[in-house]
DNA sequence: GAATGTGTGTATCAAAAGATACACAAGGTG
DNA sequence: CACCTTGTGTATCTTTTGATACACACATTC
């Protein structure tokens, strides 16, 4: 049980009031994931809330061997998965897997709903966290709904080019695969098309945009 | 312009606070839609909060000429889409369409946060909004992204079933069809294979199940 | 370098879903 | 009744997606 100092307000810079840091600093403590850590798991019911001070989370749900992707936990966010379990007492829905090593904020659930009356900041993080994690929801269930794997596949490595401002994206078929809820085989089959008509070149272990 | 009455506390009966409701009082009005009216579009910003009084909403998405089922809107209920957007000032992603004659609260957008921070019942409302259309929508998302469409027609019916107390299902293929993100000729061949199947039977305008 | 695991290409077959077109029935309206 | 709208049944064809199986290349480890 690590304590945390005052250097996670460097992270978490949108904590201002000296109240909420004192309360995070005295009932927060500090967790470490190994990449491929499972923090949270289907069915799951969690009493606390953590939020990423270095590292990143994926949150996927499963069905059989398919999995697709929700959305991912960066530094200074928290999982909506937590956040509905812990102030609702629900279970989760979806899976949390550390993507690489991760620093965790852990706070015990009940001061969620406290510091959210009490804390401006705190309400705002609380309430961006929703809005932020419907948003990315209905985005999704949108592109399922509506636009064939091939056009999700072509969104899916448009934004990984933006994100890493570089053409080639780092990633195998059956990851993508499970990041779109298909099958490596369909991926690996779409690619090719995609790479005969000149809009990528695959290689081992990445893809180069064109 | 009409100015709400004390009668709207027996729907929104969870806002208890004096000075909340003398807010409402003061600051809300009351509008009326009839059936079919859209009340909200795709795209289109929003600066204030509406809260069914009476009757239903039905909150969709829509591409090209198919649609898909969001949610509904209820009694003592608001949307989501209205929420994100008068909170942070963002556009719909949604349409919005009476159902039925429906009745609203309708409040200013500057409202939402201010008395989020200073009314405990509210603040919960405003959550627990958030929280249901989350789980609402991460539901349809798995049953979109995992289930075939026969098991979703499956899943719509027997919900209606239990909803009305009733067998019979007054719906059309065409709007089960927009209720599931798919098309008319889809539904009726799958419903026809459920009927040879013995699990229903079709009527003109309804379907009763077995 | 043999063994093993991971990543990729591809063929074949099957199932699910979509597009289009047409027939017809039931109900309401003039 | 003639007319129009809505709802349904169904045939045909195509596209998309999925399932299974197999070959092979690259990389790591012993």
């Amino acid at each position: 049980m690590v304590k945390p100092s005052k250097d996670i307000f460097k992270v978490l810079s949108s904590f201002t009031e000296p109240g909420l840091q004192t309360g995070i600093l005295e009932h927060g403590s500090l967790a470490q994931a190994k990449k491929g850590d499972v923090l949270i798991k289907e069915g799951q019911y969690l009493n606390f809330l953590p939020i990423v001070i270095k590292g990143r989370i994926r949150v996927f749900q499963e069905k059989d061997d398919r999995e697709i992707l929700l959305y991912y936990v960066a530094k200074g966010e928290t999982c909506m998965m937590s956040l509905s379990s812990a102030y609702f007492d629900y279970n989760s829905k979806a899976n949390g897997i550390a993507m690489e090593p991760t620093e965790l904020l852990v706070l015990p659930a009940f001061v969620i709903a406290e510091w959210q009356l009490r804390y401006p900041s705190w309400n705002r993080f609380i309430i961006q966290t929703f809005k932020a994690r419907y948003d990315d929801l209905l985005q999704a269930f949108g592109d399922v709904a509506f636009k064939p794997i091939q056009a999700r596949i072509k969104d899916y490595l448009a934004s990984k080019v933006t994100e890493n401002s570089s053409k080639q994206v780092a990633i195998s078929h059956q990851t993508l695969a499970n990041e779109l809820g298909t099958t490596r085989v369909v991926v690996s089959r779409i690619l090719k098309e995609m790479e005969l008509d000149k809009v990528l070149t695959l290689h081992r272990g990445y893809i180069e945009l064109t």
